[in-house]
DNA sequence: ATTGCGATTGTTAATCAATCGCAATATACG
DNA sequence: CGTATATTGCGATTGATTAACAATCGCAAT
C-alpha cells in the first residue's frame, strides 16, 4: 500500500469516512504526476483513464485532501484555484511563466528563515508561506524578442 | 493634482480613453485608505460616500488600474480576488491572519535578492514576487487558547 | 453653439465555476 | 442478512463575473 494511501485512509477513518473506489481513483490520478491541476484538468485526466467520475465528487473530495495534507493550493496564473500533491515532498515554491504556464520549482531555506523572523517580530504564528514568482521563461523571452 | 491622478490620466490618454467622473470617484475611494478591497467592498464604500456607481463599471475599470500600475492583486484569504493600491508605495508583502483577516505588511530586501538569484539560475525574467504569509495573529492566538 | 463619433455607463441578460438537493447505491457493522 | 450512514451522480441552483445593448457623455472639429 502506498504511503499516501495509508495516510489518507486513516485520516478518513478518524472521521468515520470511507476510502471508496472513486476516492482512490482520484488520488491515483493526482499522485501519478507532479503536474499542477485544477478540477477540470483532473476530470479530463480521469476521463482519459476511462473513469467516469462526476466533477461534483472531485469538488467534494478536494477539501478533504487539503485538510489531510495530501494536496495544497498552488499559485496559479488562471483565475480559479489549482492544486499540487504535497504528501511526500519537501516544501518548495514556484516560478510560473505568465506566457506559457511553464512551472519551475525551487527551494530556499534562507527565505523561510527570514520569514520565521518576520512572523516573530510581528507576533504572527505562521501556517504557510505562499510564494510564487510570476515571470517569463527563457523560451518565451526569445519568442517575444521577435 | 494628485500624483496618481496625473499618472492615470496620461495612461488613459495614451490609449484614447477618458478620465471620467466615475473613474475619478473610484480612484479617490481606492487611494483614500491603504486597506485591501474587493469589488464588493469597494462598491459599498462608494455607496457610503453617496455615489451610485454600477459594479459593472468597477469590474471594467480594474484591468485598467492593474495595467497602469495603480493597483495590484493582493494575496487574499477569500476565494475571490482582492486588491490594494500600489502607486507610490515601496514593494512589500503581507502577513494575513486566517482567523480575523488582519493584515500586516513587511518589507525584506534580502528575500528579493535571493529571488533575483533564483530567477537568474532558472533563466526566468521576474515580473512580480507574490509572497503572502498565512498565519494567526497574536490576538487570535490568545482567543484560541481558551 | 452645433455636430459627429467613439468611449462610457447602467441595465439586463448570459456565462461559468462551484455548490446543493435528492434519489439511488454502496459500505460498515452488529 | 438488515439497518444506519456515507457516497455518488445527476440536474438544478447560486453567485460572481462578463457580455450585449441602447442611451448618454466627452471632446475635438466645425
Ligand atoms: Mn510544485
Ligand atoms: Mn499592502
Ligand atoms: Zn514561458
Ligand atoms: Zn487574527
Amino acid at each position: 500500500m502506498r504511503d499516501w494511501e495509508e495516510r489518507f485512509t486513516s485520516f478518513l477513518k478518524a472521521r468515520g469516512l470511507t476510502f471508496t473506489r472513486e476516492r482512490k481513483t482520484i488520488l491515483e490520478a493526482i499522485f501519478a504526476t507532479h503536474d499542477h491541476f485544477d478540477v477540470d484538468s483532473l476530470h479530463e485526466d480521469l476521463k482519459k483513464r476511462g473513469e467516469r467520475i462526476s466533477v461534483a465528487t472531485i469538488y467534494r473530495l478536494i477539501p478533504l485532501l487539503v485538510e489531510s495534507g495530501m494536496i495544497r493550493q498552488a499559485v496559479s496564473r488562471a483565475g480559479h484555484p489549482t492544486y499540487e500533491h504535497l504528501f511526500g515532498h519537501l516544501p518548495h515554491h514556484h516560478l510560473i511563466c505568465v506566457r506559457c504556464g511553464r512551472v519551475a520549482e525551487f527551494r530556499e531555506e534562507r527565505i523561510e528563515k527570514i520569514l520565521d523572523g518576520v512572523c516573530e517580530r510581528e507576533g504572527f504564528s505562521p501556517i504557510e508561506y505562499r510564494l510564487g514568482v510570476r515571470a517569463v521563461c527563457s523560451t518565451c523571452r526569445r519568442e517575444e524578442k521577435k
